[in-house]
RNA sequence: GGUCAAUUAGCUCAGUUGGUUAGAGCGCACGAUUCACAUUCGUGAGGUCGCUGGUUCAAGUCCAGCAUUGACCACCA
């Protein structure tokens, strides 16, 4: 073999790591990636958008966004090429609680704690965090060949962003689709906020069932510690055996001093379970609450006993101040020695809620919070979102989740977006709090940082309004405090108060396809709106899919995208979940940096299937690194064949370019029709087994010319691009220099003909 | 208790609207190779497509039931 100069395509081996930089800065400098520099022609192809799902902005990538930046690049790209107008918008999330978690573990290290800042010093100190490593996530997504659209990109925490979000909220107000109310909420006392129903994690256990007596009646609890917020006791209305008992007032023996309770009659009660006789504490069970919520009339207040800090009140007497297990524990042993513990059941089994961020357990205490209402009557939003469903305007492909879709849109109750943290977007509302002193509760530094807290009254015997103002942490309003839903504080006299909660992340997140187009660039929301394609994975559905529904047709009037393509989750080669006290999390930069990112990126995509967890594992990144070299190997064969003006006389075959063609449709249509794994397959298989294996060997005996080898390797490397970019764009820049292609790059070449 | 999904070669998985001898990667056996590629090539072994019925000219694909696994939801005092 002659060499007729030295090129790198001379070596038999492809070595990512010496392209992948300066072909990445190549696209970038083209503006390829822009959707300003590609003009829509009045052709058969629409515009083309994906609204990146925008990861936290201090994490790095783990190998399931690798897998959500496989597929959605080559969506980009094949429509790119394909000649639409097409945008690719990146972005970050400021991911309120999971930033704030990790920000406070950091605290905790150093000795501190959240308590030790006002609002302002812990929301600049978390943002500073934020912004030192809010680059990562950016940088790997672009080793990864993401070809987005990064002069859109948009950050959750952005100015306009932050502006458009309060003006939802204010919008939704108006509409009347707001309201603030006192509820049960799921609260995390370790992570010290609320959560919706979403974030609740159910944990199966053995809880002990404890069997009390308990006036006239025995009845089953596994929370005697919350006795002391029992307000009733409940029978169902066709028990015979306590018929007689209900309206009646019974007296019960308590720890200290004896008490008197109604008995009331609900529906709710199971008469076969324990003894049928249920204590009823409302402040401190979700059904319990509903009892309350129907029998207001027969009982008397809520009566908290737990606090936000997780142990028991002054209500509680001689237990205050403990933590609930350690309550419970000294409630049974007392209640043994009064003899009024009957028996405790060792084998029950409950759900027990659980936080998802931190494994405590969750309890539902009563918080005056914001709600969104979903399911009201004349206005619902919920509604909505299952028409659009229901009408195909929206198509979820994964495997039949579009049904628990539905299950949650026709269950969904309302929307609680008010949490107690300062990472996110402050509430618009400010309380108006003359006259209201006695019932606003207030958390703050002093000047001197001592943490104090208390009623507004009590604080203004000792501190001024300004001074508990700029030391403040934690504003808590009771329901009855009078509250304006404004962007700035109120004109007028009265002494306002502004609402320390932020929103829910998801409430900001929900907007993200309908904010990112209207606070970019001038005419995006019209060419865009709705978008194309929302990938993202089905672990988010209801999170964030579902709630992205419920707010961009309530923006818009619109489903936010025509489709949404669910990826499974990435586990392992054995088919097991990957998890850090398993070892065998997968880190997809490492990957790259063994095999180049074309290679990730094709052993995540090549048969996998929407909705479908998708393994993978060393041998699939051989068999990817594999194909890569075949690639290489077929390009410097073709260019060896001609650069020596070798085959030239060979015949055109006949039935290559009628194949040609039919490869070339099959996967065109494929991937039109989001058919990914498949398309990435047949690819594969073709290239390799057809091209390769036939096509070449024919060429080498003559029977196939060499412009129908040189038309074979330009189809494929433009059909292989949109899964593997770097390597496809090195061949052809190769093929570029030796005059072979017309065009400068790949990327920003024309989609093959069928 | 309800819903959804999965069950195809030793392993991990494809198989779009039902249509000839069911595919891939890895693994296995045997062999080849100065000729693009040993990150290669060729040949081969290996599957009653979970089970039982049904619809159809035709079923891995559609229907019903069952089994196993996983996920989600509901109840739980």
């Amino acid at each position: 073999m002659h060499v007729v100069r030295y090129n790198p395509l001379m070596d038999t081996r492809y070595t990512p790591h010496s392209y992948e930089n300066d072909i990445y800065k190549k696209w970038e400098e083209s503006g390829a990636f822009s959707a300003d520099s590609q003009v829509q022609t009045m052709g058969e192809h629409q515009p083309f958008c994906i609204i990146m799902p925008p990861p936290n902005a201090n994490d790095p990538l783990h190998i399931g966004h690798a897998m959500g930046v496989a597929v959605q690049d080559a969506l980009i790209r094949f429509h790119r090429m394909r000649g639409s107008k097409t945008l690719w918008l990146p972005g970050t999330d400021h991911a309120g609680i999971e930033t704030q978690y990790v920000f406070e573990k950091k605290l905790r290290k150093q000795g501190k704690s959240r308590f030790n800042f006002d609002r302002d010093t812990l929301y600049s100190m978390i943002a500073e965090y934020v912004d030192e490593n809010s680059q990562v996530a950016i940088s790997q997504m672009k080793r990864l060949g993401a070809s987005a659209d990064w002069d859109r990109f948009t950050f959750t925490l952005d100015e306009d962003v932050v502006t458009f979000v309060k003006d939802t909220f204010l919008k939704l107000h108006d509409d009347g689709l707001v309201y603030r109310d006192e509820k049960l909420v799921n609260y995390c006392t370790k992570c010290g906020t609320s959560y919706s129903e979403l974030e609740v994690v159910y944990k199966e256990q053995q809880t002990p069932l404890y069997y009390l007596q308990y006036g006239p009646f025995e009845l089953a609890t596994t929370r005697p510690e919350t006795k002391f917020g029992d307000t009733a006791v409940a029978v169902h209305p066709d028990d015979r055996r306590y018929q007689h008992y209900v309206g009646n007032t019974i007296t019960v023996e308590g720890i200290s001093s004896p008490f008197e309770l109604t008995v009331i009659a609900d529906e709710f009660v199971d008469p076969e379970f324990g003894t049928g006789v249920v204590k009823i504490t409302p402040a401190h069970d979700h059904n319990d609450f509903a009892v309350w919520q129907r029998h207001k009339d027969a009982m008397p207040a809520l009566k908290q006993v737990i606090g936000f800090d997780g142990k028991l009140n002054e209500l509680a007497g001689e237990f205050a101040g403990l933590p609930v297990v350690e309550a419970r524990q000294k409630v049974v042993a007392v209640l043994r020695e009064k003899g009024l513990l009957v028996k405790v059941d060792d084998t029950y089994q409950n759900r027990v809620a659980t936080c998802y961020r931190c494994s405590r357990v969750i309890e539902p205490l009563p918080l005056t919070q914001f709600f969104i209402s979903v399911n009201k009557k004349d206005n619902s939003l919920a509604h909505t979102a299952l028409k659009s469903l229901s009408a195909g305007q929206t198509k979820i492909l994964g495997a039949g989740r579009e049904k628990i879709l539905k299950h949650w849109l026709e269950n969904l109750q309302d929307w609680n977006i008010s949490r107690q943290i300062v990472w996110g977007i402050s509430i618009p509302v400010w309380y108006q709090v003359d006259g209201y002193e006695s019932s606003v509760h207030v958390g703050f530094l002093t000047k001197d940082g001592v943490y104090t807290r208390g009623t507004l009254e009590e604080l203004l015997t000792q501190f001024s309004i300004d001074e508990v103002v700029a030391g403040v942490q934690s504003v808590q309003a009771e329901n009855t405090v009078p509250y304006v839903v404004s962007l700035e504080k109120p004109n007028g006299g009265g002494m306002y108060l502004a609402e320390t909660d932020t929103f829910d992340t998801w409430f900001s997140s929900g907007q993200w396809p309908v904010v990112t187009l209207k606070t970019g660039k001038s005419d995006d929301f019209e060419t865009f709106y709705p978008t194309s394609v929302m990938e993202t994975a089905y672990d988010i559905l209801t999170f964030w899919v579902m709630r992205m529904m419920l707010l961009g047709e309530y923006l818009t009037g619109r489903s936010p995208f025509s489709n949404v393509y669910l990826h499974g989750l990435v586990r392992d080669e054995k088919g097991k979940k990957m998890s850090k006290s398993k070892g065998n999390v997968i880190n997809p930069l490492e990957i790259i940096d063994k095999y180049g990112a074309d290679v990730l990126r094709m052993s995540l995509v090549i048969r996998s299937t929407p909705g479908q967890d998708r393994s993978v594992g060393e041998p699939d990144f051989k068999a990817a690194r594999n194909l890569t070299n075949k690639l290489w190997n077929a390009a410097r064969f073709v260019m060896l064949q001609i650069e020596n003006n070798e085959g030239g006389d060979n015949t055109p075959h006949s039935e290559f370019d009628v194949k040609l063609t039919e490869v070339v449709r099959s996967i065109t249509s494929h991937i039109d029709e989001l058919r990914l794994g498949l398309a990435a397959d047949e690819l594969y298989n073709s290239f390799w087994h057809w091209y390769c294996d036939e096509c070449i060997e024919q060429h080498k005996k003559g029977s196939l010319s060499t412009d129908q080898l040189l038309t074979g390797l330009t189809t494929f490397l433009i059909l292989f691009h949109p899964f593997m970019p770097y390597i496809t764009e090195v061949i052809w820049q190769e093929l570029r220099e030796r005059s072979l292609v017309k065009t400068n790059l790949l990327i920003s070449t024309p989609w093959a003909n069928s």
